[in-house]
DNA sequence: TCTGATCGCAACTTTTATTGTTACGACTGA
DNA sequence: TCAGTCGTAACAATAAAAGTTGCGATCAGA
């Protein structure tokens, strides 16, 4: 399936920015971040970018500037990481009308859709089940 | 996300062949399912094909070649179907090994992981509450 | 034995989404 | 003014899914 990563990285910058803000640093760079996430700059602002509207976090411009939480990793679930970076819904329909002639084209679609609402809103609720102060701690507590 | 629709044509596939024979039909051809969901033939045959190594259909060749379920649709549910035509994980990783010398980059893939792996867990009890034959259902439910 | 319909499968193209890259203007504290 | 970084557009590269073409294999029935 997807092999969309988005989720896996917006939850490192965050993990990222909340470590580095608690070793007393104020702001942290996108280089930084991508340097850590093995991608480039760029990648990481995008998302940051859509992090920032869905009001996770904040970016100061000019001197200084660079990448903070606005909110705390306590706070911050990975539902709401998904829901700012995840475009569409888990499963697609048709990429074509299927032919409205036929009983089963005319009424796949709206069953399908109706099943898949429910199984999405199940996989939202354990989505928001865990925070990123969660993620971080596991990071932490990996064996060196 | 995934923008992938594998699930939903295996499905409009199985209830389409389903129906069929309810109707007396002994098998449904390739090309019959491919008109209904508006797609090709041979993509139908890919997908029946991975179904068919998973139990689900079987299918003959030669005259009156065609497609038939090996399992009754009751007893088939929307995880049979979904592993046996989803290839991959549900959320995918860093593209590129993350910096191992950065300690977010050295925790952060086992903690997503194991995350992840609980996440995908509950879905699949999920696909496993719907049967093909509650899709069927739906389906003929559609008012017209 | 021949035939027609359909599967099985490989090879290739097209489409779509994501990810990566380059470039450059905007911003701002020192 | 300057250095460092964000903001964003434009484009290239990569990858997965979906679509297409072609052809040999199969086999009931003529």
């Amino acid at each position: 399936m997807s092999a969309n990563s988005r989720l896996t990285i917006a939850a490192h910058a965050l993990a990222w920015i909340g470590l580095y803000q608690r070793q007393g640093h104020e702001v942290a760079t996108s280089e930084q971040i991508a340097t850590s996430a093995n991608t480039n700059p760029v990648v990481i602002r995008r998302l940051l970018g859509e992090l920032r509207r869905a009001g996770l976090v904040g970016s100061r411009r000019g001197v200084g500037a660079g990448w903070s939480l606005a909110r705390e990793l306590t706070s911050i679930t990975l539902l709401d990481v998904y829901e700012a970076v995840e475009p569409g819904p888990l499963f697609a329909m048709h990429r074509a009308t299927p032919d409205q002639e036929c009983v089963i084209g005319y009424g796949i679609q709206p069953a399908m859709q109706g099943i898949y609402e429910s199984i999405e809103e199940t996989l939202r609720r354990e989505l928001a089940r865990v925070t990123l102060e969660d993620v971080l701690r596991d990071v932490l507590a990996a064996p060196r």
